[in-house]
Order: C-alpha cells, then sequence, then structure tokens
DNA sequence: ATTATTAGTTTACAGATGTAAACAGTAAGG
DNA sequence: CCTTACTGTTTACATCTGTAAACTAATAAT
C-alpha cells in the first residue's frame, strides 16, 4: 500500500469504498456489491476495476482465472489529497476558513465540536514537546 | 447573485477568481488578468467565460459590443457546496474526521490553532441562545 | 475607402468520465 | 463433445474538460 497520490473520480471513489471495506474481493463479489447501492451493469463495475487498476489503484490478482482484488492506496491517503487539494483551490490553504464557512451553514452536532476541541488539543501537546 | 449550486471545474475556477476580485469586468481586463498567472490564450479564456455563462455562473451584461462580466454566484457558495461534496465522499459528512485527518499529515500553525479555537467558541456561544 | 485592430462566436479536437454492449476464454454439466 | 454459465477484455459512445485556431462583426487608423 504505497503512497502515490492518486485522483479518484466519484464513480472510482465508490468502487475503492468497497475494497476499502474489505479485501480482497473477487470481481463478482465487488459486482455485487456495487449493484446493492448503484445500478451499475456489470460491465461498468469491471470497466471501473480496470481503470482503477490502470492508475495503480488496485490490484487484480490472478488465480485460476478469477482475480482477487485489493487496494493499493489507503483510504486515508486518497482523502486528504483530495481534501488537500480543496482546500487550496477554495480556501487558500486555510483549514480554518473550510471550518468556519461551514459551521456559517449549518450547526455542528455537540459531538463534532467536542470531536474538534479535542484534536485541537491534541495538537497543542504534540506541539509543546 | 442567487443561490445555485454551480460545479465549477478547476479551469473555471480560475476564471470566477478573477471576477470575485473584482467585477464588472470586461473581456480584455479578464484576459490580461488571466495570461497573468496561466499561459493560456485569449480564446481559451474566452470559451471558459462562455461555458461559465452557459452554466449561470457569470453573466455578460453587452454595452455596445463590449461585454461587461459578473459573477452570479459567490465565491462562499460555490466553496461551501465544494466543501459539502468532498466532506460527504471522503469523510462521511464529518468535519472533525477531516480536521483529524488532516492535523494527522501536518502541523497546522498556531495561528490556525487559535483561529479554530475561536470559531468553535463563538459556534457554542450562538447554540446556547 | 481600405486596412489593421479588437470583441466576441463557432468550430475543433484530444483526453477523461460515466455507462455498457459485444466478445472471448474457460470450467462445469449433460 | 457440446452447451451453459462464468470470468475478464475489447470496443463503443455520449458528455465533460482543457485548450485553442478560425472566423465574423464592429471600430479605428491611414
Amino acid at each position: 500500500m504505497h503512497s502515490k497520490s492518486v485522483a479518484l473520480t466519484e464513480a472510482e471513489w465508490t468502487v475503492m469504498e468497497c475494497l476499502w471495506e474489505a479485501s480482497p474481493r473477487t470481481g463478482r463479489e465487488i459486482v455485487e456489491w456495487l449493484q446493492e447501492r448503484n445500478d451499475w451493469s456489470r460491465s461498468t463495475c469491471l470497466t471501473l476495476l480496470r481503470r482503477l487498476e490502470a492508475k495503480d489503484a488496485v490490484y487484480g490478482d490472478e488465480d485460476s482465472g478469477v482475480k482477487r482484488f485489493r487496494p493499493l492506496v489507503c483510504r486515508d491517503e486518497v482523502a486528504v489529497s483530495q481534501a488537500k487539494s480543496l482546500l487550496d483551490r477554495a480556501y487558500h490553504g486555510s483549514l480554518s476558513l473550510l471550518v468556519n464557512a461551514f459551521t456559517k451553514e449549518q450547526t455542528l452536532s455537540q459531538n463534532e465540536i467536542e470531536e474538534l476541541y479535542s484534536i485541537l488539543k491534541e495538537m497543542e501537546e504534540k506541539q509543546n514537546d
């Protein structure tokens, strides 16, 4: 699970979710999983898998005609790189600007607020080393 | 400046930045502005403007052969809607998850941390009304 | 008038993305 | 052996994006 900054499209994300949830998974399993949420055809699912293989986001380990797919990038990496690109584009790279914009729009749950507090606290502690 | 949730592409963002910075602006001005940062041809700039007009993100007010463009969506709206879509996709809609992922990756500046604290504080106060 | 300049529009075209039908290879059933 | 049922691959095609040349209408300069 090396660290490449792959960019995933909407549809590809969905496929990856399946593999991040559990892997390896066979084509058949993946198709099934995907068809439960979207109504893609088998072909569509397999095409997406192939494209993901092409961009080294997954690897299909073939064993007697059946491939066993597993992710080559982890969710966190992709998420962060995606977030970074949005942040740069829309918030001059500033996390607080994003959070601010967000809170103006919708109230955060008490839970979220506490969560955020503790993240900040932790951050500070780490800094005081 | 109504509230449509337009989705902008990378290139379109750049054009919008120009108009958000100041408007109205004539085609010539926009092209100039854009060429200072990217090296797009005049055509490219104008094509993007036209596409933005098509998706009602800007309006070109024609006056004797010269158009005066201005944005029809505001930066904040677009930014938030973009952020929301990322959040949903990559962080199950949870802001704190995003913040967390981020802090793990790179340290926030003291400034950012304080900024975030004050946002949270404000948030809480608003809640206690 | 004729030409050069400028403004915006039309057309173009390759690569990415969503979506899937058609096809080929192989294993299992009869 | 021949058909069926699967597995994965090739091919296809419309729309979206990035990028821009070609063209037309209007204006200014000679």
